[in-house]
DNA sequence: TATGAATGAGAGTTCATTCAT
DNA sequence: TATGAATGAACTCTCATTCAT
């Protein structure tokens, strides 16, 4: 009982208007932002104004839509997330508010594409494709990795272990994002995203006061 | 033959034998791991090794267990946990440590209570008890607010602000613990847990060296 | 996506009254009858008088309930059916003659069971559990070429093929049978039966005179 | 813009090209080879070529599709091959040698044709144009009477009932039809029809020296 | 207390049919 | 004529919940 139509959503990649198929990518990223079992198809179709029978006529099944999801969201997060940062400044904290600046772009046009991937790394049992919720793991890991190796830790003070020391900067930028995003009901929106970037700033001054020589 | 929804499960806690008590508790956390929706009644009963019929005679309903389990939890964290704390060390490193140590002594009784917890958090949209999950979540807040309130701030560098240096630790430590967690398939055992604190220890050295005076 | 219960069925088989069995058996077999696909579960649980939840209690899938009723009734068939035959006299029109005796029985207790076993060999297109409805035609040939050996084909005219004229014979008693069945709407009665066991009394009449000696 | 479902399915009827109403006609009975519910229009159109809002043109809805062929079918038979034997031979058994010559022409332009009616006849059940199916199933019947009243029956031995002895022999050839038609995994060819005509031939010997005078 | 067969509303999925192009 | 994306009613199947025993 494998699924019919083609993991690559063929029908769906072919609607003409970027803005009906970014409707229903959000109605889905929305849906399954709690994990895979508790989304409701019903509530996509009628978040996404399409007929139930459309939504199976470009995925095929409801595990075809997440895995479709999951693999959309991944290569958008290569593209126009991580690839931008291979510029980046070797600066990490640096690197850190780039991330930052580059995560509202990609929030508003997908306002709940953060819950749902974190979801997907985290509730890991609960997806049905596993191999790929696996690939988006690794995958965020060899970013991590990446950005590690591009990092001039000679900026970091000489007394500490510079591998932990980054891994305790990302974890806490990663926290604080999550906590903010905890606070917010529903999307991000202008006003959400200016008190994060300036809370931020003053979240990587410290860090840079501490961590930095000097 | 009261009314069904008894969120104190009295007929549970009249249970005489506390191991069998225990046994249904792990199955039932083990199986609300991964989140309310996901979680099936049949898996509970089959681990638990007790009929359905006596599952919904203790508890009314699934959403009635996953409550008794929030209130459970939070009580035993609060309990065995929070309140050993009052007493901790004002040195907030100190007091992260000391949690640690008792988090084993927990996790051995009840090995997925960690696992239940988070996704109790985490997945918080997931939980039809909306007003316990919010509880849950203030709780917790307010215990992070008793431990800044009760640690002594003066330990940091003067030149940082002391609750947002507070939250760092907090975030990193927290972010650690779960990406141990992650990395254990089933559950915590001896040796993990002391891989666990060989690195803690490391990680809250360096916080130790660069958040606190000299 | 395999069949989660035991192809063996083994709730249904615990059911104790056995009324209760042969009215869920009698049901299933009525809606099998034009085949698998045309079946509706909804038609069978309607007719059998219990829900729908219990009928995939008993058999897990639609095409569950359609493999054990094609191996009960093939079971069936072989332990009251073909294995009374053993006995059977070796001149081959007696031979039909009891065998349609015997039908009378079986069609008393499953009155659909001839609709739905030759709709299983008939529309073997339409059914699910190929290899079973295979076995089930290769057992009825099995029985066929068992019924030709055991025969006395020294009774025949010397001047004929003893195998065409048995296949002749037994084409013809089954085309037969065909005809008064598909004059029947709806279940086989004592006064169906009584009209059939009269007239097929005279074509064995005709076949004796024919092909056998004398 | 006239009555959505016209049985003589006239637009149907105006295709030009004989070759592209043969390939539509093919690709449906193919189809429905197995019944009604199992057929699916899906299928129908990409064996035809043809676009699923072309076949809904043409015939309005799934069941005109069937009644259509139904009367498609019937007709054909009748008028080029039941007309055909009206000046045959008044030996039956020379008639219906004569007719599976015909057989043989009609099968090599409509190959599915066969299974297609017998599919109507069998699955009678299955078929949502009662009255058609009927119809059918009443001018068959008709065929046959007409066959009988055109034989001449003395040449039958005169001790045996002549309609049930025609009956008899209708039933073994239509049998060895059916027998040799289910070893055909797809469609008639050459090597099939030579193969059939050969045993035929041996069988209607048989009843020629059992049935006939002397 | 304890059981597990029985229920039925609701979920995911299919497919004949329509209609804008 | 011809297309195929779009629809929604109907289907199979699930599972929290009940109740006779």
């Amino acid at each position: 009982m494998q699924s019919k139509e083609s993991p690559t959503a063929l029908k769906f990649l072919q609607i003409p208007e970027e803005a009906k198929r970014d409707k229903i990518l959000n109605a889905a990223m929305k849906e399954f932002r709690y994990g895979y079992k508790k989304a409701s198809t019903d509530a996509i179709v009628r978040d996404a104004g399409i007929s139930k029978g459309l939504l199976f006529f470009y995925f095929g099944t409801k595990q075809g839509i997440y895995e479709f999801l999951l693999n959309y969201t991944t290569n958008l997060m290569r593209s126009d997330y991580f690839e931008m940062l291979n510029l980046a400044h070797r600066d990490i904290l640096e690197g850190f508010w780039q991330m930052s600046l580059l995560k509202r772009d990609i929030c508003y046009r997908y306002p709940y594409i953060y819950d749902f991937i974190n979801a997907a790394i985290i509730y890991k049992a609960d997806i049905p494709a596993t191999e790929i919720a696996q690939n988006l793991l690794s995958q965020q890991n060899a970013v991590l990795s990446e950005l590690y190796a591009a990092c001039d830790t000679s900026l970091f003070r000489p007394d500490i272990d510079s591998q932990k020391t980054f891994n305790l900067i990302y974890w806490a930028i990663d926290a604080f994002f999550g906590d903010i995003d905890s606070k917010i009901d529903d999307k991000w929106n202008d006003e959400n995203y200016e008190i994060f970037l300036k809370e931020l700033r003053e979240y990587l001054d410290i860090c840079k006061r501490c961590f930095y020589k000097n």
